[in-house]
RNA sequence: GGCCCCAUCGUCUAGCCCGGUCCAGGACGCCGGACUCUCAUUCCGGUAACAGGGGUUCAAAUCCCCUUGGGGCUACCA
């Protein structure tokens, strides 16, 4: 099948024209995974033939983006390799002189027709139900003529010529054979008029050129395979294997968008997703490992990676699930971990605290935090007294004279207290409440609100231990002082 | 419009290639319950699908055809 050699060898090629894009991430999953699993190599290919669009900040991002989910690739801009350069921009005259090459041996042509021509050409196609395209008027230009037009400087694109009949095929590894008949192909340009390349072109004299045994890439790329099957016969070169993965989906089914999902991983990344999760998710998304098993990682994913596990339908990018698999990472970890992932990025302004308050902190949102941006949020009240409505100290079903009750009793009895253990907290105020013969649940709202001055937080003893004594007791005087307004 | 790809619970999927073991399994979500100082975690339970129609066959989610639906491409963008 395909190939020069046996060496399984892919490549990732992105095109550095805006933000590290997921679909980009998840093609790369599945070449790192095969190309681990065979053994091969996974190339990183930088495909900046649109000078109007590509930039080099874009290309940084993505390959920084890439590193931290978790992409090792073997050659790359960055780290080179013998099949270099690995920036198109950087190998025009590569393309240039395989353009060439096919012109002279008749396998391209000239065309001299305008932008506007064209989209008139398109326009006329389409109204007469034709396969919408170029009408070929250049491709009977005699080579005088040509000449005389180049000679002039006439502004020309090069394009390939394919056949008028016939079909062309290929076989997709897991979709099978793909069949479209010639008349529909459109002659492909490949080197525009400011003499610089096409993805097609670049795209397959690289494929070739750096001996990619496999070509992984999106779905959206299937009607344009028949013209790289062309150019490679043109070439007299053998075409490598072709994969074309699902596209993702935003949730209305249409090709995944910005406008409809967050699709930057910069995005993923801020929003304190790990990458294991992203990794996991985007796996999930077309393949599967079996047995059920949903929670996997890399390894997992490599050593187990087959073709024929892929599907071909597109799946519907799904937050929910996202958001569920990263939090079954974060409560994975430990403690520990888990703070030094919020602080290594960081996702907090409270990398000055002391550590074993941190720490403490950590412990006791582990199992409430989805997301690692929500640190701060979620822990705020241990470092600051936030403000509250007097009102929100009174439980359900209670009125304001329980609630300074409440208060001056659990301070005077706390007040001398030299034990500020959880246990100890949770002893004693469970005995208060059984004394005046409250309900708990509402002595420990009215206490919550006071000591957290928030009605969801963290576990009233636990919390109350890390705040330490002295902060407790003068919030609780607070509360009393906002409670004595009440009526 | 033309061409191509795809089609199992709301979503991700297993099963399909190698028909019977599937009145279709798991997960997320959602709903309900248990636990509980709130929230969350955890644990139980529930909800819900083979797009439709024809074939082939003793037997079809699984094979074939058609229809319908969805998607992609249709650029001197990738």
């Amino acid at each position: 099948m395909g190939g020069y050699c046996d060496r399984v060898r892919v490549r990732l090629a992105p095109s550095p024209t805006g933000p590290p894009h997921v679909g980009n991430a998840y093609i790369g999953l599945f070449d790192y995974a095969f190309a681990r699993r065979e053994g091969g190599d996974f190339i990183l290919r930088i495909e900046d033939t649109d000078r109007e669009r590509s930039t080099r900040e874009s290309e940084e991002a993505i390959l920084e983006a890439f590193r931290w989910v978790g992409l090792e690739w073997d050659e790359g801009p960055d780290v080179g390799g013998p099949y270099g350069p690995y920036r198109q921009s950087e190998r025009f005259d590569i393309y240039r002189q395989y353009a060439r090459q096919l012109l002279e041996a008749g396998a391209a042509y000239h065309c001299f027709c305008t932008p506007e021509r064209l989209a008139d050409v398109r326009k006329r196609r389409q109204a007469q139900g034709l396969p919408s395209g170029y009408d070929r008027l250049c491709r009977q230009l005699s080579e005088e003529e040509v000449q005389r037009k180049l000679d002039a400087g006439v502004r020309h694109t090069v394009r390939l010529k394919v056949p008028l009949d016939g079909e062309t095929r290929f076989e997709d590894l897991v979709r099978g054979a793909v069949i479209i008949r010639n008349s529909e192909i459109d002659d492909q340009v490949l080197l525009k008029s400011d003499g610089f390349p096409t993805y097609h072109l670049a795209c397959v004299v690289d494929d070739h050129l750096m001996e990619i045994s496999h070509v992984i890439r999106a779905e959206e790329w299937i009607s344009s395979t028949p013209k790289h099957v062309l150019l490679y016969e043109a070439f007299g070169w053998e075409p490598p294997v072709f994969i074309h993965m699902p596209l993702l989906r935003n949730k209305d089914r249409s090709k995944i968008s910005k406008r409809k999902n967050p699709t930057s991983l910069l995005w993923y990344r801020e929003q304190g997703f790990l990458p294991e999760a992203m990794r996991n998710f985007l796996a999930m998304k077309g393949w599967s490992l079996g047995e059920d098993r949903e929670v996997f990682g890399l390894g997992d994913m490599v050593e187990n990676f087959t073709w024929d596990r892929v599907k071909t339908s597109g799946p519907v990018f799904d937050l929910k699930k996202l958001e569920w698999l990263n939090g079954e990472y974060l409560r994975a970890m430990t403690a520990e971990e888990l703070l030094q992932r919020v602080l290594q990025e960081p996702y907090t302004r409270r990398a000055g605290e002391r550590v074993e308050k941190l720490l403490a902190v950590t412990r006791l949102i582990r199992e409430r935090i989805k997301r690692l941006c929500e640190f701060d949020e979620l822990t705020n009240f241990f470092f600051e007294r936030e403000p509250y409505e007097a009102a929100d100290l009174i439980p359900k079903k209670h009125d304001a004279d329980f609630v300074r009750r409440a208060l001056r009793e659990a301070c005077e009895l706390l007040e001398d207290s030299e034990d500020w253990s959880a246990e100890f907290l949770e002893g004693t105020l469970r005995g208060l409440a059984e004394r005046q013969g409250w309900k708990r649940g509402a002595l420990y709202m009215a206490l919550r609100v006071a000591v957290t001055c928030r009605r969801v937080s963290t576990p009233l003893f636990e919390t109350m231990e890390v705040l330490g004594k002295h902060e407790c007791l003068e919030r609780l005087q607070t509360a009393l002082h906002k409670a004595a307004a009440l009526d």
